[in-house]
DNA sequence: CGCTCGGTTGATGCACATCAAAGGCTGTGG
DNA sequence: CCACAGCCTTTGATGTGCATCAACCGAGCG
């Protein structure tokens, strides 16, 4: 077992989390860690249930969501290599996960015990610092999202496929590092599955995009920077 | 100056940051520190502009908000006493404001410097830690509205009023913590100011909430919870 | 070979946004 | 002291973006 984190040590380096810190004490700091293999849809925690475990994104992608009211879940992130998860509430006196966490597609995900959290990571300011910036920025994607409230589906869409392709690594190209569904997409946005396809067929049609098994490949993101222009130029015209 | 903060030591170990500080610890942290009495609708930071303090409310209310771009801003937060506002921006290398807080009516601001951060608060873990929760507390509200992303306007509404009825201190009863206008409450769930009018004044007439000079008061929660509970299902029957 | 999952298309209706117009209230300046 | 400008609220009329419902197809899978 504990080769078995040795050998992830380089991999882990190249995260912001574990950047800047010697060998030894990223293998202590994932004391007790297991690696999740997930297929595609495996659920590694529920909303609701208590919280034993957090963790980091090693490969592949998980959606975290949180069931609604009225039945259909709301996705709230997109966790992809190097995010860590549930590390924030690890502090709490019997914490709960606040949603769940799905993969998407074929995942493996460092589990490491709340006890080292406490033990451990909680005593480092460096780390809780990152941890820290992680949850930032993770708020910043939630409020992008809250401005776009008023704004007409398509634009919430580009909007969308625009910062999931900014995530995107630089090998992926053009390509969106998640297999995502229409139906996901959706969920994310608050819409219904057969708008977002009406959406994405045209672009499809008009060679905007394009899905390979899976995979969206934006083909002309200047095309869709337009549309979320558009709000941009009615209002000036509007204005003047 | 000096004397200044240090008749505020009393009021600042109430709030969650301050609490199980020494009287000269406290101090300590707020070197430099400025109080700032704001009028309603004064703005004491803007959005994009360089961050080069934080602080904390003492008193009345501020809110986030973030420009859109159709024009109308979008508000993200309504912080109030014990709210440490931009803390978590503090230590990237050139902030920028990522919202503009406003007040909303009379309030009282604890203006930090930066480098008072960068000093002293970003080396104490007890109070990164803190701060850490005030984030995540602030993510999850975030996260409670994206769920009622699909839900008609009036359950967001209830929502959104049964939020900041549980922020409001035991003293005030029923009546929400802030001045609350409708065009504000729009703005929150990305909705037009005249469906929000639409609904609450229907509530008025049922004696359900009540307004007196700017502060909404919930009459009667049991009412505003079942409207949450109402399915579609059940919604639709009534109406019919 | 039935099953579930993801995508697609069309018809219909409703919950909202939008536009327009007006009255109260507060502050400000001539 | 009055006029004027902003801000907040209200009400009605009109239009539309998108949800909803219903059906169908292809692909992978146990």
């Amino acid at each position: 077992m504990i080769n078995n984190l040795e050998a992830l040590v380089p991999e882990l380096n190249e995260f912001s989390v574990f950047s800047n810190l010697a060998k030894n004490q990223i293998l202590d700091l994932c004391t007790g860690g297991e690696i999740i293999f997930s297929n595609h849809r495996d659920v590694i925690f529920k909303f609701g249930f208590t919280a034993d475990y957090f963790g980091i994104v090693l490969s592949g992608a998980y959606k975290l969501s949180k069931p609604s009211p009225l039945g259909d879940d709301v996705i709230v992130h997109f966790s992809t290599p190097g995010d860590v998860i549930a590390a924030f509430i690890m502090a709490q006196a019997k914490p709960m996960y606040p949603v769940s966490a799905t993969a998407m597609g074929p995942s493996r995900f460092l589990k490491l015990p709340r006890s080292i959290y406490i033990e451990k990571w909680k005593n480092q300011p460096e780390l809780i610092f990152k941890i820290q910036n992680l949850l930032s920025t993770r708020m910043s994607l939630l409020q992008d999202q809250m401005v776009m409230l008023k704004a007409p589906l398509n634009q919430k869409v580009a909007s969308l496929l625009l910062i999931l392709l900014e995530k995107s690594p630089a090998e992926k190209g053009l390509e969106l590092p998640l297999p995502l569904t229409r139906k996901e997409i959706a969920d994310t946005l608050g819409a219904s599955v057969e708008s977002v396809i009406r959406i994405m067929s045209e672009w499809s049609k008009l060679g905007i995009i394009q899905t390979n098994d899976q995979y969206i490949r934006v083909v002309k993101p200047e095309k869709v920077i337009e549309f979320l222009k558009e709000s941009y130029v009615e209002m000036t015209e509007k204005v003047t």
